[in-house]
Formats: C-alpha cells, structure tokens, sequence
RNA sequence: GGCUCCAUAGUUCAAGGGAUAGAAUAGCGGUUUCCUAAACCGUAGAUACAGGUUCGAGUCCUGUUGGAGCUACCA
C-alpha cells in the first residue's frame, strides 16, 4: 500500500495544477510531519510555491488544503498557520492502520526476494595483539545493528570478520612472550587468552621504549633511536621468519593466537554477535601480493630502486602510498586489496561496508583509488562506515597510562550495576536466581548498547561511566522498562479482544499510531545512511511517548468496553515495535524487571 | 605545512533548508487508596565569532577562533 505521505504529495500536485492551471516539478512540493504544538498530522510547506501560484500564502495554502480534503477520504480537515497548510487525517485511517498493518509482526521489515541487494559488512576485525576495549565495542555494536537494520530494509547481508593475525605487531607480543614469558599459558596464568597476549604487547613496549631511550641518550637521533631499537629489529626479523614459514616461529604463532580467539570468542557470545564468515589476514595477504605485483607489470603501480612498490595518487590529490616493502613484506593496504578482490569474488556484492574508525579515513579512500587503479570497477561499491572515537571525560583512552576501558569488564560493570540498581528496588524479590540472572544481564548490556547505539556513528563520543550506569532517561534500561509494563499489562489483559472499533481517538493515540506507520521508513533511513543511532532515538520517543499515554489514561480498567478493546490492542502493538526494534540494535528485552 | 571531520543548555545527546532549537542528566518544586515511581508533571538554562546566500540558516558558502584525526617501509 502507498505511503499517506506519498498520496498527499501526489494529491498537492494536483491540486496546484488544477488551482493554478501549471506544471509543477515534483521536488517542489515538500510534506513534513506536523510539528507537536500544532493541530494536524502532514504538513505542507508552501512557501516554496508561491512563485507558482503567485497568491499570498495563506491563500495558496487554503486552495490546496480545500482540494485535498475533497479529493481524498484520508483527510478529514486541514489548517494554515502562516505558509504552513497543515492535513488532519482521519481517525477511521489510523485505525484500519492500527488494526492491520501495523500490527503484523512483520510490520516495517522488508522481505528478502532475489533481486535483493548483497551487502557484505565487516566488522570487529580486531587485532590479535591485545583484548577488546570500549572502541571495539562501539565498532561490534554498530557493526551488528546494521547488519540486522540492513537485512530488515530488504538487503541480503553477509557479516564478516577479518581477523588482524599477521603482521609486525605479533610478532611483538611472540617475542616478548619468548624472553619473558617462561611458559605462561591462560591456563597456568588462570587469564583470559586475549588479556594474556595482551599482557606480553604491552612488556614489549616497555622494553622498546627503554632502548629508544638509550639509545638517545648515547647521541642517537630521534628516528634513527625509534627504528633501530634492537628488539624492534629482531621482532623485523621475527616477521620475515613467519613470511618464510618458519616452522617454530609459526608454531608458537598458532599457539598464542588461538589463546587470543577463545577469549574473543567468549567476548563476542556475551555481546550477543556471531559472524557468517571470518577471515584470517594471513590467508588472504598474499592475494593481496600477487594483485599489487600484476599491477606493477601493467605498469599502473611503479616501483623504487630499493625494490619497495608503490602507487602514484597525485592526480587523485593525494601522494605516493607504499604498497610493498623493500624487504617484499606486505602492509596494511596489501592484504586489503587482496581481501576485497578475495571477497567480490565470493559474494559479488552490491555494496561492502567496512565499519571501521574514522582515523582510517584515508586508507579507505586509497584503497578504493589503488582498486580503481587496478582495473576494478566495483571499487566504488565500498562504503566506510566510519566513526568517531570513544572518549572518556578525561580525554583519549591510552594504553600506556592504563585508561583504557577494557571491554569484558566493563560490561561486568554494567551487569553489577543492573543487580544493584535492582535489589535497591526489590522488584524482582518473588523470582528465582536464574531469571534474575538473566535480567540483570539484558538490562546490563541494553544499558551499554543503547549507550553507545544512540549516539550518531559518525561522531566521537564521550563515554562516561558515571552516567553509563544511570539506567534512567534516555537509557536502554528506560525503554525496557516501558516493554516490560507493556508485557505486564498484556498479561492481565489476556482472555480481552483486542480491536479498534469505532471510538474516536485522543491526541495521544494518534500520535502513537503515527509514530508506528513511520517505524519502516526510520529502519529504511538507519540503513540507507548506515546509522542505528535514527532507530535508537525513535524508539526512545516512542517509549516516553507511551509512559505519558500510560500514565494519563486507564488501560484495563477504562470507562468503556470499547475503549479497552481499543487500549489493549495500542499497547500490544506498541510492544512489538519496541521489541521489533530493540531487536535490531542487538538488545534483549525482558518481560519483566 | 597540507588534507579531512567537529563546535548546540553546567554536562551528555537531538533537530531530513522550514513554524516558538527538542530530550536526558545535574539543580529547584510537585505526583503513589489507581494497570510496575527504573514512571509522570512543573520550573530554570544553549546554536563559538564575523560576514554572505535564501521568503526562511543550528543546518549551505567564505573567513576567524578552538578541538580531533590523518599525512609511518605500524596495523
């Protein structure tokens, strides 16, 4: 069925053609929501139009206000207020509405045919070299909320991993390990594996910045000191023994990394993500070798006289960009071009989204111009979903001064809070451990989610903790809250029809409702600009917009049969949204709390 | 130096070029014989600065100031 405001658009069209015997374009004519303060559910501004019509406003807006209402049963009345014709649609319509479509389960997803676009997203890719922390965990969530918005928009989804288990910085915590590891594993340690690895990047760094320092205090320049602190070199070393499959180099390799996977893995289950496909850095670079070496056969890339190759972007505006070292090891933008080319072979999408943090902005945009380059033409199917870092109040995260947010306890943080908040409450006193156990752990981390899912990807944020665990307000728990008072009431309500009936509605309920019929195009607009913080505040509103109506009108007990009918069957579907929704920012919601 | 992004109540966030810039939190003051008070209501408080485009600018353009990121033979 058409969309109420595609209808009106159509009808205002007419109406100026009619009214003023012109053509009119169609990007003219603008409809926008009514403003709250304002009688009326579709507005027309028609400014815009006056150079059409040539009339004063008011005038123009009345004529075409008049045309609607007589044209099409929808519209029960209108209003101007200065250039603004404001469409009151009728009762009859939101009912059919509540009762039809909205209330479907299904109601704003769209289904899957096969003509549906194949979107690959990649997300997480995390390094092996140290455990997840609150950045990752902005880029998990981000990353699995689009995923589901842009399944439900209609979009066949493919979420991909790729894990960072190559590269310099492995061969870092190896080797530390190494000197000073003794034979620690997580389960002599009784440590997570990742946090073990971890422990042993970070004894690297203090070893190497020790040796810059004497290094520099023996006269050596700044740079030379910084690249050629000896366990840098052998960690260099150490990198091209892995390339040329060292068999003990590789080994311990797999040793340490498998540590590092089950503690993700264990991490990743408790944020309640899985992927469809995980890659692994070191399957993929070489590919991403072998295209850059063609490429400099065709002459497209060049190379230097120390054997290093690279790509001349000056005409794209850019400068020269390393795609091969001298020594023949592979970067970073190596293995991308590899894996890109890896993937478009696989799934020959449509799009691929790489969510990743908006200090590769520019690698990003090399790679799709080094694709180009290479002959690809579907380089420009590549969308970065790039967004802002996580502060906390008192500035950047950094490692070396030990105030990074480590993501597994932050979220033991947040499900200890959950319990508290609640005990203090004693809602939850009549259940059972278990049940308990589980809802500290949704309110917890729908807490953490919706913290960070409500914030606009693409800026940074700021994360305090203090206000992290205020479950009030604009908070995950907030919204649970509401569904679970929904729950409660359609628990006492079984056994009542619900149904719309004939009774006129009040403000409150139109408004409700509208909000509902706008819930497809809010997934739509979250998928099409790659933001889940637009369905997230939605359903914000929704959610306080339901507490007044809850608080302002009886439900069960209200005056009339009829009106129960007509209450129950508002605050079922409501309900469903919020779940619906909630669902797609990767949030559990609880009966009860 | 060059490139990119950002600047909105004390604080954290909203606002598809449209009406009186919304919330939350912190502050102050209220609401429970009634469906879950993790709720609801009231009060006070903001577009960094200077120009420009437009019927209309927080939003677009230019400049200034302030902040972040990138500009690695790290990933």
């Amino acid at each position: 069925m058409q969309r109420i405001e595609e209808i009106i658009n159509a009808l205002a069209i007419e109406a100026i053609e009619v009214s003023w015997n012109i053509k009119v374009p169609q990007e003219i004519v603008q409809i926008q929501k009514t403003r709250k303060e304002f009688q009326g559910d579709y507005t027309l501004v028609v400014f815009p139009l006056l150079k059409l019509s040539r009339k004063p406003p008011e005038e123009t807006a009345t004529r075409i206000g008049a045309y609607i209402e007589n044209h099409s049963p929808m519209i029960s009345g209108f209003n101007v207020i200065k250039g603004f014709l404001n469409l009151v649609v009728s009762h009859s319509f939101w009912r059919e509405m509540l009762e039809g479509e909205l209330r479907q389960a299904a109601h704003g997803k769209v289904p899957l045919s096969e003509s549906s676009a194949r979107v690959v997203i990649e997300y997480s890719s995390p390094n092996t070299n140290k455990p997840l922390h609150l950045g990752h965990i902005r880029n998990i969530l981000l990353g699995h909320s689009m995923a589901q918005i842009l399944s439900a928009s209609g979009r066949r989804v493919h979420q991909v991993n790729l894990v960072n288990d190559r590269g310099i910085h492995i061969c870092k915590s190896m080797l530390a390990w190494e000197k000073q590891g003794k034979g620690e594993t997580p389960d002599t340690s009784g440590m997570k594996g990742d946090h073990l690895v971890g422990k042993y990047y970070v004894a690297y760094d203090k070893v190497y910045k020790s040796q810059v320092k004497e290094l520099l205090d023996n006269g050596s320049p700044q740079k030379t000191a910084e690249a050629e602190a000896p366990v840098l070199l052998e960690a260099r070393e150490m990198l091209l023994n892995w390339e040329s499959d060292d068999p003990k180099v590789r080994a311990l390799w797999e040793m340490m990394n498998s540590w590092v996977y089950a503690g993700f893995d264990e991490t990743y289950r408790r944020l309640g993500i899985g992927f469809d496909r995980t890659y692994y850095e070191s399957e993929t670079y070489k590919l991403g070798k072998s295209l850059i070496l063609k490429g400099l056969e065709e002459g497209v890339l060049y190379s230097r006289d120390d054997g290093s190759v690279w790509a001349n972007l000056e005409d794209e505006g850019l400068d020269h960009k390393l795609l091969l070292r001298s020594d023949g090891t592979s970067v970073y933008m190596t293995q991308d071009v590899g894996t890109a080319r890896q993937r478009f072979g696989e799934f020959e999408f449509d799009s691929h989204i790489y969510v990743v943090g908006n200090e590769q902005n520019y690698h990003f945009q090399v790679l799709a111009l080094v694709l180009k380059k290479l002959g690809y033409e579907w380089a420009d199917r590549l969308y970065h979903l790039s967004y802002g870092m996580v502060e906390l109040p008192e500035g950047k995260m950094k490692s070396r001064e030990g105030t990074v947010v480590d993501a597994d306890d932050l979220m033991d943080e947040m499900e200890r809070t959950a319990r508290q908040m609640s005990e203090e409450l004693g809602k939850l006193d009549e259940y059972g451990e278990e049940e308990k156990s589980r809802i500290y752990r949704q309110v917890g981390m729908g807490a953490l989610k919706y913290f960070i899912l409500k914030v606009d990807a693409k800026k940074n944020m700021t994360f305090d903790p203090r206000e992290s665990v205020d479950f009030n307000g604009n908070t995950g728990p907030f919204i649970q809250y509401t569904y679970a008072r929904i729950k409660s009431l359609v628990r006492k309500g079984s056994g009542i029809p619900r149904k719309a009936g004939e009774t006129p509605l009040v403000d409150k309920e139109v408004g409700l409702i509208r909000m509902m019929y706008d819930y497809p195009e809010v997934i739509q607009d979250a998928a099409d600009s790659l933001n889940p913080s637009l369905l997230a505040n939605f359903l914000y509103e929704l959610a306080k917009e339901f507490n007044q109506y809850y608080h302002d009108y009886s439900i069960l007990s209200a005056e009339k049969e009829e009106l129960i009918h007509l209450r129950l069957l508002m605050v079922e579907v409501i309900g469903q949204v919020i779940e619906s929704g909630m669902e797609l920012l990767g949030i559990e919601m609880p009966e009860r709390m």
